[in-house]
Parts: structure tokens; sequence; C-alpha cells
DNA sequence: GCGACAG
DNA sequence: ATCTTGTCGC
């Protein structure tokens, strides 16, 4: 089993040896080449009490195949650029748990986008050996023109410090009119492979099913863990 | 050194 | 992430 940091100083050290150890350079499966495909999510508690939920899609009609539910504590705490550390043990449990190896995993934030191009999406992908990318629902660290208002239409995503003109993401519409997410590869996937599956995983809304499934289910389980009062529990 | 900055 | 009602729409 993994030992992972406990330390601010010790998860930047794991953190570049992630970073070193990431595939930023092929194309990755593409769509229609993979069968199915996993997306996972972390719910949190008052605590630390937290549960982590991996789910398995399939790739072409989305219907669910398979779900795994990890619930446990952090002690990691949220820390701007150090979120790996905080949801990843746990989330690498949720996966343990699968019965089925998915072909592709998709994750919540960022992957390559980040301050030292190692985001959770990095992680995830060199841990697993899994092609991973990730799908983040606000900009903050980048700059990026508007997308057309169109779905499917997309725009770079580059470092707000204006170190480099490098495209790190995208900004990428999945509905007509509807704000956009912000796509960056983790490992072993390209960024046009990643936008081509993220549309293909927003029939419906803003969000890829994977991160819906996995979002509904950490939080369904998490509530179950704290009953409402006067139930009995 | 301090602050901002996914979730 | 989480705190939270009603409301509009399919």
């Amino acid at each position: 089993m993994h030992q992972w940091p406990t330390t601010e100083a010790e998860a930047r050290a794991e953190q570049e040896r992630l970073r070193a150890a990431a595939d930023h350079g092929s194309p990755g499966p593409a769509v229609g080449e993979i069968a199915t495909v996993a997306g996972v999510d972390v719910a949190y508690g008052d605590d630390g009490t937290l549960a982590a939920a991996a789910v398995v899609l399939d790739a072409d009609s989305l219907a669910v195949l398979e779900e795994s539910v990890h619930v446990g504590r952090t002690d990691f705490p949220y820390v701007p650029g150090l979120l790996a550390f905080r949801e990843l043990p746990s989330v690498m449990a949720a996966l343990e748990g699968l019965t089925r190896t998915p072909d592709l995993v998709v994750c919540d934030g960022y992957g390559r986008a980040h301050p030292r191009r190692a985001g959770l999406a990095v992680h995830l992908g060199v841990l697993t050996g899994i092609p991973c990318f990730g799908v983040a629902k606000t900009p903050f660290l980048f700059d990026h023109e508007p997308p057309g208002t169109a779905r499917g239409s997309s725009s770079p995503l580059t470092m707000r410090d204006g170190s480099g003109t490098e495209e790190v993401g995208r900004a990428l519409r999945t509905r007509d009119g509807v704000k956009p997410v912000f796509v960056s590869i983790g490992s072993g996937i390209g960024l046009d492979n990643a936008c081509a599956h993220t549309l293909r995983l927003t029939p419906r809304y803003r969000q890829p099913e994977t991160t819906r499934r996995a979002d509904h289910l950490a939080g369904a389980r998490l509530a179950a863990l704290r009953p409402a009062p006067g139930t009995g529990g």
C-alpha cells in the first residue's frame, strides 16, 4: 500500500516526484477506444469524516456498471495546491474496491493546470496507471477567453501569472449558453481526447456524468452516516 | 515572506 | 468542500 505524506514538505516532494513521472505526451485513448470510464469524488462531514466514491460507467451508454464507496477520515487539511493529498488516499481506496479496472478516470479539479503542473488528476493518473484527466468548475488561477456559446466551443487556458503561453488546459462549453468547465490532462491522455471524452460525458448537464454520479453517491453515503435528528440515530 | 488558489 | 428555499422547467 502507498505511503501518504503527512506534512506539507513531504507532500511537495511527493508532488514533484509524481509530476516527473506523469505521461504528458501520449494522445491516449480516443472516444470509441474505451469500454468503461470511472468518475471519482469525495464528500466531507463536519469532523474529519468523509466518503469517497468511484463509479464505473459504460463508455457508450453511460449506464452505471459498478459503484464503490470508501468511508474514512482525513487528517490532511485543505491546502491550496495540495488538494490531492487531502482526497487521494480515500479515492484510491474507493478505486481499489472496484472489481474491474476502468479504461479511463475522470476527476474533479485540475491536472496539469496547476501551479506546479501537478494537480489531482496528475496524481491519480500516475498512481493508478490509468489514463486520467480533470474537469474543474472554476478557473481562478488561469486566464482564458470566453469560448463560443455553443456546446463544443473551447478556448485555451493559460497560467494567470503569465508564466508562459503554454496551453495548460481548455475552457470547454459542454452545454449551449451555460458557463464552461475547465479540462486539463492528468496522465496518459492528451487534451484533445480529454475534451472529446468530456463532451461524450455531458449529454445533458454541464458536469460530466462520471462526476455527477460519484458526487451523488458520496453525498448519499455521507448523509446515511448522519441520520436526521429524531429518526432514531 | 505573504497571499491567493481546485475541492 | 459546506451553509440553504423556493422556483423554473422537462
